[in-house]
RNA sequence: CGGGGAGUGGCGCAGUGGUAGCGCACAGCCUUUGGGUGGCUGAGGUCGUGGGUUCAAAUCCCAUCUCCCCGACCA
């Protein structure tokens, strides 16, 4: 009987209120779509950061930092990118007590800082391929702010790597966003996910191929998670990204850039989010297991603590709950409404018989259990729940996706769910009929729902949906 | 920018011309503790802003600002 968590429910704020808080900061209101992230907000975000930089790493990227400010001439270099993100740019005009020479741009995306740079360190085919990561947060002034979904300023991570070939740098972007995104995303969100190519309509501004990954919320709505770019020469050209090859020649180079951000908080929250809460999937929990101390009687404190240690050298990210001044009811539900996986309640009363409770988040499901099975019984919770959470999902996502032949069945499947639908039936002009309904095409895949290599394959499918 | 809705303690709301209220949250004390315990006391508000009508405005009129929802934008 969960309901459909957005960022429109009623009790949304009951449920972010540990996550984020709207900004304040102008005299007369707000600075328009900004959030404050609340700590237990930021620990979630860490753990995405850490899960998702492990990985990146392990595809051979290194971690860099570049300026918050662009000169505005940079953007300009790239027509279609600028072309792009004009509308959506924060600009500094005054610094220093006086008028800037030339306006600076506060990055909406950093392409071009890397591009610049790029140029600089690359001269030869032997510095290729250039793979280089940031984490930094950006600003896009968008038309139309989503508490988590579309915040004017929000954390990322941006990918920025320079190839010597088409290939090496298409291979790349796939390696990107199988072997980083959709490895994270499965199997530390547990959120199943469509992969494939975004139409010429959706692609990123300056790119020659966006792949995407979509993913369904409760409410059937899609969800961008995160992209991946082959830029083809489009910057190199521009940014004088040139090397020599090994004849000598010199030649452009071939550039990718992906990201993804702090939107995947809201992607979990309202992927996994039930009536009580969040429910975090143990991969990723800040917290895995915690142990609730009922009262401290018959030395029910320390065998709490002693659970804790013996948790905790197991490799689970436990926390003790000792706060015997608060009501248990109170506490229970906090740590609901926080989506920690598994909850030990320890007690007198079951105690005294040599149990405690151990209380699964995502059913809701209590039992009664063997001091001394806690740990195994822990252990074993935390994969179950971790396959039951992507399970429920997929069977979800499943359940709500149609196949359909046109474009009238698509708008109306649309209203509920994900459409299936062949891409040769849609077209450009079907694209903006759908549009007009405020349906998009999320993305393109081969019929099997892998990720095709080129836009012009004969039976491509589009997969359309309304979208965040 | 177009179409809807709303601005009253921290949050959620009631209050259609006559002394600014309720619930939650907050502070203190007591009570309680295996699912948001109950009681007493208390702190906290230029009713978005500016103007107008009136003996009298949260309430009526005009203007303005802001926020939320739907659309164009998007990680």
């Amino acid at each position: 009987m969960a309901s459909v968590l957005t960022p429109q429910s009623k009790d949304f704020p009951r449920w972010y209120q540990d996550v984020v808080a709207r900004a304040e900061l102008a005299e007369n209101g707000p600075v328009r779509g900004t959030m404050v992230i609340r700590p237990y907000g930021m620990a979630i975000w860490e753990r995405m950061q850490a899960e998702v930089d492990v990985r990146i790493k392990a595809a051979g990227a290194r971690n860099v930092y570049f300026p918050l400010f662009i000169p505005e001439s940079y953007l300009r270099r790239e027509a279609e990118h600028v072309e792009g993100f004009s509308p959506e740019l924060a600009v500094v005009t005054h610094a220093g007590g006086k008028e800037l020479e030339e306006p600076l741009v506060v990055r909406p995306t950093s392409e071009t800082v890397f591009g610049e740079y790029m140029a600089k360190w690359i001269q030869s085919y032997r510095d290729l391929p250039l793979l280089l990561n940031q984490w930094a947060n950006v600003v896009r002034w968008e038309m139309r702010p989503r508490v988590f979904l579309r915040t004017t300023e929000f954390l990322w991570q941006e990918g920025h790597t320079a190839h010597a070939t088409e290939a090496d740098a298409a291979a790349y972007a796939r390696r990107i966003l199988h072997d980083v995104y959709e490895d994270f995303m499965v199997n530390v969100l547990a959120l199943p996910l469509l992969l494939g190519r975004k139409t010429v309509k959706e692609r990123f501004a300056g790119a020659t191929n966006t792949l995407t990954l979509e993913a369904m919320m409760g409410d059937g709505k899609a969800l961008q998670m995160g992209t991946s770019h082959e830029l083809g020469q489009n910057f190199a050209r521009v940014f004088d990204i040139h090397h020599l090859d090994a004849t000598g020649a010199q030649q452009d180079c071939w550039t990718t850039s992906w990201g993804v951000s702090t939107r995947m908080v809201g992607g979990l929250i309202m992927g996994h989010g039930d009536d009580a809460g969040l429910r975090l999937p143990p991969a990723l929990a800040p917290t895995q297991v915690v142990v609730l101390l009922v009262r401290d009687e018959a030395g029910a404190g320390d065998v709490a603590a002693k659970l804790v240690t013996e948790l905790a050298g197991a490799g689970h990210r436990v926390e003790l709950d000792a706060r015997v001044d608060q009501g248990f009811g109170r506490r229970a539900v906090d740590w609901e409404l926080k989506g920690v996986p598994v909850r030990v309640e320890v007690g007198p009363r079951d105690l005294a018989e040599g149990n405690v409770t151990v209380v699964r988040r995502d059913r809701g499901e209590k039992v009664s259990a063997p001091l001394a099975s806690v740990p195994g019984r822990v252990a074993d919770l935390l994969v179950e729940i971790q396959r039951d959470l992507f399970d429920d999902a997929t069977r979800r996502r499943d359940e709500r996706t149609a196949e359909v032949t046109t474009i009238e069945d698509a708008l109306e499947a649309a209203k509920t769910g994900f459409v299936r639908i062949p891409w040769a039936t849609v077209g450009e002009e079907g694209e903006a009929r759908l549009a007009r309904e405020a349906v998009t095409v999320r993305c393109l895949q081969r019929p099997d729902g892998s990720v095709p290599d080129t836009a012009d394959d004969a039976d491509l499918v589009a997969v359309v949906a309304r979208s965040y």
